[in-house]
DNA sequence: TGTACATCAGTGAACGCGCGTTCACTGATGTAC
DNA sequence: TGTACATCAGTGAACGCGCGTTCACTGATGTAC
């Protein structure tokens, strides 16, 4: 890249004496246009953190390729080069939305109380469905049952479930996979009711939501009735 | 109405003594085109049918103003006579979703046993959702949280959680509330792992489905670990 | 170090499509007289 | 019972819009010599 070529660049230099000396903080401002290569570089990772910043702005049915391509920053058929299609990139976003799950929840295997990690895997599940909820949904759409085109997004949603398997399964050998189920099922169902707002306007007291998931859990291990 | 009118009538009293007699079968099978008015009567409870037929045959992404007239029958502007806009269609269809939710677990109040209760209520959740997972997908998707403005889908929607809270309260009057978000959080979570294909190809031993529900919520209120 | 050239990764115009909604219209219905 | 007329409930054309995808192109990059 040639910077001479840029006309900010030429103003700056060469036809500054010849130019009144007053206004110059706006001119610091904004020093230079954006680099704004040709070459993006990286446009693929870009283009997938653009999504997580679509889903959250736009909603789970506002993210389409225009839309993404936009906030990133480059021409709507630029994304054809990074993706075959606009459900594989948002197989890919859904992914990484289970290595988010994954990565949340990883402190929990360091701790020995089985009871505890799996009410710590309670709270950390709802908590991130509430952080994120487009992207939870997203990762619970129409995509995964087709979860077998998408090898990757199949990987991690088996290893995220595999992590509420192994907790459940020190707490009760016999049947863990059961009782995995039972909170994963628990906290699953209570992530989307409280983000699609079914909670809301009730008239029933309820405690904060942010006890919510281990509470229920706690009185689903201990016995509700 | 005048029966005189229908021609499938005037055809079957007056003239049949004139015809021939052999070939009566396939006369039968298809005996007149259609009577088609061209005003339909009761559209609007046609529009919601076919709304139904349109979420088992299209899915959730496939219900679209102009595919619900076209499987009633009609222009796909027919339905403005009926309802303000598609958001306005489709809450509608929500809110008949959620009152045949509540049809459905009206036998359940019935029981004397609160335990049982509660275990039936389980079941009838999850196999409702199972039946008719595009129209449980359309009762809790966006809708759901602008039911201010579709107060007929607030009053249907709270009137279904009532129900649990009822049985909740009847088996354990000191925290039901609590009790009812446990066992409608599970129910809810199971039956959106279900029929979302979260659950399949995880190459992991399950209960067959059918018994899910009441085995889940069974370990919920006796305490899982 | 320079040059020719293949390859990569963008651009912007264009495609056909289905969508929700509006509009002027018209056939059917119900009612007053 | 007949007739005039207001109202209702359809039709079909048209609107603008955003969508996913394709295409020919072009600027930038990397490599062989």
């Amino acid at each position: 890249m040639k910077a001479a070529k840029s006309p900010a660049t030429v103003e700056k230099t060469a036809a500054q004496p010849a130019k009144k000396p007053a206004p110059k903080t706006p001119r610091k401002r904004a020093p230079v246009p954006p680099p704004k290569p040709y070459h993006h570089g990286n446009l693929r990772d870009s283009l997938l953190d653009a999504a997580d910043a679509v889903l959250l702005t736009h909603g789970a049915s506002g993210i389409t390729l225009r839309e993404v391509a936009k906030a990133a920053g480059v021409s709507h058929a630029a994304p054809y080069h990074h993706f075959a299609s606009l459900d594989d990139l948002l197989a890919t976003v859904a992914e990484r939305g289970f290595q988010r799950l994954i990565a949340a929840l990883e402190p929990t295997t360091r701790l020995t109380n089985s009871r505890e990690r799996l009410l710590q895997i309670s709270e950390v599940y709802v908590n991130c469905a509430r952080a994120h909820p487009s992207q939870f949904r997203l990762m619970f759409g129409p995509l995964l049952s087709r979860k077998r085109e998408f090898p990757a997004l199949q990987i991690a949603a088996e290893r995220s479930f595999g992590m509420v398997v192994a907790a459940a399964t020190a707490l009760d050998p016999r049947r863990g996979t059961e009782l995995a189920l039972l909170g994963w099922s628990l906290c699953h169902g209570l992530s989307h009711l409280l983000i699609d707002g079914a909670l809301e306007g009730m008239s029933m007291p309820l405690p904060p939501t942010a006890l919510l998931a281990r509470q229920l859990t706690e009185r689903a291990l201990d016995g509700g009735g």
